[in-house]
DNA sequence: ATGTTATATTGACAGCGTCAACATATAAAT
DNA sequence: ATTTATATGTTGACGCTGTCAATATAACAT
């Protein structure tokens, strides 16, 4: 009897915007992003196969907006290797480094859906770049303090960034597309690999 | 009226199985692999809708067979660089780097469709993987010829070779998904950098 | 010439994204 | 409180898609 208002409306949902959202990740999670569909989707939140028309113009706003809170995701979950200040400088560095690998692993429908081309490519989103930008800006941000702090190399900055983001991402998108059926020991030697050989060729001398 | 069989059939095309996959990697370049429908795709080559059907069990494994193609066109290409055997084997290898960035930015279609996740993941195909790992193995190969001649750390060589392959294709990917908005000189100093940079991490002390 | 096989066509069906028109619940204004 | 406006949800319809079944035609083997 309370609660009224919440218990059911069976014509206004309440909240449909998160709900599609939310269901459309845990699609995209079960049975991969192409079978993310208006008219399932739709229904298993239990309203008509054109609601979802009232809060994105489309299909692909829809997606655009799952792939916006994956950066948003992401890049805190990018932040937080560097929250631990106790640690150096360049501990904080690496760790970011196997943050990043550990959010696509461990979420691999978002990381898909975030670095899908036709998403930027083809149906370009302002707001998805800025998104976007901001993950990168988290790596950027770590590599001036390790060139001021004097343990990296004083390359050009966003080319040493585009060296270790193609690293990481091209890492992750090998396994999450099935090029490297690796086993879980071999997986965490290859990052502790990865990470080494970085550090060799951009560490100061 | 000579060459009577080949001017027009109107009924059998001749060559339709070629003509699909080469139609095919057409439409992607010209408008992204969405684009790929069997119905325009026929229609395009002057044939019916379900034409397609008597050489390709569905529209999955037609467009299995252009990735194989890919790949095939791919590995040819990384193997050029092996054949001037004037050069050092240092300076081969190098020149594989520098070849399969070539290949997925002359041929991004090609490269995208090669390493889109719902052909090997959703939809596995023995072929495409035989393909797949007959590139990975020209790098494979040319590594150990590195390590044995004493340029390369005799580092693990599949992790050697995970390293540089995730390097190669992050760089590809992330141009290629449009998350590295690079002019010309920028992106071809970038290649340098990442070179350089992946040697410094691998060559032997 | 006849039968077999490979190849192509037409018809049909369910599923898809999306537009237009309509319905209803909530919020705002009087 | 009643009316009005706005936000939200529904139903109908359209053209597009992949694919199956049934049919037709060409090429080939005998």
């Amino acid at each position: 009897m309370i609660h009224q208002k919440s218990i059911k409306n069976n014509y206004h949902h309440g909240d449909l915007q998160n709900a599609l959202l939310e269901e459309t990740i845990k699609i995209i999670a079960e049975e991969g992003v192409a079978s993310v569909t208006l008219r399932v989707l739709s229904k298993r939140l239990g309203v008509s196969r054109t609601a979802p028309y009232r809060h994105f113009s489309d299909k692909t706003q829809l997606l655009t907006h799952v792939a916006i809170i994956g950066f948003e995701r992401f890049r805190k979950h990018l932040q937080v290797s560097k929250e631990q200040r106790n640690n150096t400088i360049l501990k904080q560095f690496q760790l970011m480094g196997a943050a990043y690998i550990q959010f696509a692993l461990r979420h691999p429908s978002y990381y898909k859906l975030m670095f899908s081309e036709p998403l930027l490519t083809e149906n370009r989103s302002i707001a998805l770049e800025v998104a976007s930008n901001a993950s990168f800006n988290q790596l950027l941000d770590i590599l001036k303090q390790c060139q001021q702090a004097g343990v990296l190399k004083n390359d050009d900055i966003e080319r040493q960034a585009i060296f270790i983001w193609s690293n990481l991402h091209g890492f992750c998108s090998l396994i999450l597309e099935g090029h490297l059926p690796l086993k879980k020991q071999q997986q965490e030697d290859a990052i502790v690999y990865i990470q080494n050989t970085i550090l060799q060729g951009i560490e100061a001398a």
